[in-house]
DNA sequence: CAAAGTGATGTAATCGATTACACGAACTTT
DNA sequence: AAAGTTCGTGTAATCGATTACATCACTTTG
């Protein structure tokens, strides 16, 4: 006999019995274990009388199902990996409530990796998906697993559905589920345009972005259309966070001529710029006018209060469960759903002087 | 024959092969699946030859090691779980951050539970580490699965180890890691007395909470060290969103005579109230000061810039990962890590005129 | 030189749930 | 009445990795 169960007690609670079995519950129904399995997966294969024993017997025993045998059997874990690029980014946590919820209505568990940055990190989760530790993965990092960005395909030994979120994965035949960056960040820069402004700076995301990407394309389109001229001194590069929108702010002061309009790819950035002006004595929006990007919490209650496109966050979490689910039940589903963004208007943008 | 793998084609990659199995390699290394088992977690009780032609063999066939079933023989999964009573709130995303982190360097995956108010879905997951999914669990949630707040022990049917992150849970004899509330709450109000303040608001949590409790009780310390009467008007309550402390806003602005200081018992609702005072032309802090708690991300950046208690909150998600690891692993750890806060002074907070 | 020890390996039982197949009883159909 | 259905149930194989025990080939020791 092998010495697990005395060696880790494993199976045995403070009063010291063993977890119940499907066995226990069996002999105490006195029918036998696919019985007792049957009551459970397909009650109305099992007679009215037979039910009821199993089902008392597992009141009194309180016996849950082993997972990890059940997922041996039928080779289905129930759990979902959702792998981001930065857990602590505040703007992930919306999005995550969302898939939350809506796996959790379908009988899924949600295992969440924080990719750091680390390639490493990145490299286990595949391994552990390859592996079948779960039965599909939402990715929110741009790309997919230890592939590079100019990878095709997914790779052969991952078998799992894969959904994109947010950030599109150039090439990949996954669905992917998100917003239209291009449209919603010409819409934003029109509207500026619209109020009169004809110096529009640019803050961006990180260059290899694919957001950033289409962020700036749609800049540009705006920009063209309205016959205004591209100046690549008004693009001051950023990543998204706080700390670059200071330093964006930072760069403007210094200059000779300030821009009328700052459109910042992400709200954070737009705080931490419209902060530093503010330190500096340039008044928003009299002076110049500041919009963001997501619509973040802290969006309506930074001061001025921030115009900006407003992201789907929670709605987006749940398409992109949405269609993972359809996936994994054979269901049709699309392969690529762009939710609608809405140009919130508060108090940051202004027509110029 | 079952039908399993016909049916779900599910260990088959998209070239048609199956996934490899520890026979398979044992086949291609010519040794017995013992031997292969034996080289991954014990190679020094293998021969050298013997773990070469294995790992070669690994290497060959992409082997990877199903967790279902390492899991059912070894009852272990490595997976911890970690509740939440609201993904959303920014307040949690450092802390998981700090978690996953922590967790991730110890070999274990996160899977995170938004309990989202459901109490079903609290039943649900309790009854999910009852059923061994997960080795362990990290509460944020203030009580124990399933029990009310004035439990006592662990439920009998929950057999691994559990720690309490922030929310203390009274009367619960798992390890607890925190801040001290009473003590932080007692600095910032002491540190608005030693201003000269001697109207103090104090704008609550919800009155049910734990944290709530112990830091109303710093506030109620302080006054009484300073000879200040409490004041019962002084008290407006809140639930640590920025939607309350709007309302907190609104309801001061209504009173005859303002207090000096608002002490909001969250940076959320000490932006929302500064935000709703600036708008009714009441200065932030020349007329009113307002102090927040916990150091959020913007709280540097609010306008102006808030005067707050920081909580070291991934250092405070990497001790409860940590001292559940060691649980684990059946080494001894602390039952109480009380890690230590700092006031941090900017600019919402001044003498009074 | 025999007895005991050491090291490497293989055999097969085990974890717990699922389910194909077999079987018998009750009920229909021809 | 014989043949075929339907229904409820039980038996036992199966999923894939781990590991107690057995075995065999050497080496060391009394």
């Amino acid at each position: 006999m092998d010495d697990v169960a005395a060696r880790k007690g494993r199976s045995k609670n403070r009063a010291g019995e063993r977890a119940a079995r499907i066995q226990d519950v069996a002999r105490l129904a006195e029918v036998s274990t696919a019985t007792v399995s049957r009551a459970l997966a397909t009650p109305e294969r099992v007679s009215k009388e037979a039910r009821a024993r199993v089902l008392a017997a597992i009141a009194r025993t309180g016996y849950v199902p082993n997972p990890a045998a059940r997922s041996l059997r039928s080779q289905k874990t129930n759990m979902i990996l959702v792998v981001l690029p930065d857990l602590a980014n505040t703007f992930f946590s919306k999005i995550l409530h969302g898939i939350e919820e809506t796996l959790f209505a379908a009988g899924y568990g949600m295992i969440i990796s924080d990719l750091d940055g680390s390639p490493a990190k990145e490299a286990h989760f595949a391994a552990f998906t390859a592996a079948g530790r779960v039965d599909g993965a939402i990715l929110l990092n741009g790309h997919l697993f230890g592939q590079s960005r100019d990878g095709k395909g997914k790779p052969a030994n991952i078998t799992v559905p894969l959904v994109a979120l947010c950030e599109a994965i150039p090439g990949a035949d996954i669905p992917q589920i998100g917003i239209d960056n291009r449209a919603a960040a010409r819409k934003m820069t029109e509207f500026l345009v619209s109020l009169g402004h004809k110096r529009i700076a640019y803050v961006s995301g990180p260059a290899a972005n694919v957001l950033e990407k289409e962020r700036f394309r749609g800049y540009r389109d705006a920009l063209r259309a309205a016959n205004l001229p591209f100046e690549q001194d008004l693009v001051i590069p950023g990543d998204y966070t706080l700390e670059t929108g200071v330093a964006a702010g930072r760069q403007l002061i210094a200059r000779a001529n300030l821009p009328t309009a700052v459109f910042c790819t992400s709200d954070e950035m737009a705080i931490g710029l419209i902060r530093t002006l503010t330190l500096a004595g340039v008044n928003v929006p009299t002076e110049v006018s500041v919009a963001g990007f997501d619509d973040i919490e802290f969006a309506a209650a930074a001061e001025p209060a921030l115009t900006t496109i407003h992201q789907p966050r929670r709605e987006l979490g749940q398409a992109a469960a949405k269609v993972l689910i359809d996936l994994l039940n054979g269901r049709p589903s699309a392969d690529r759903i762009l939710l609608e963004t809405a140009l919130v208007k508060r108090d940051s943008v202004a027509p110029p002087r």
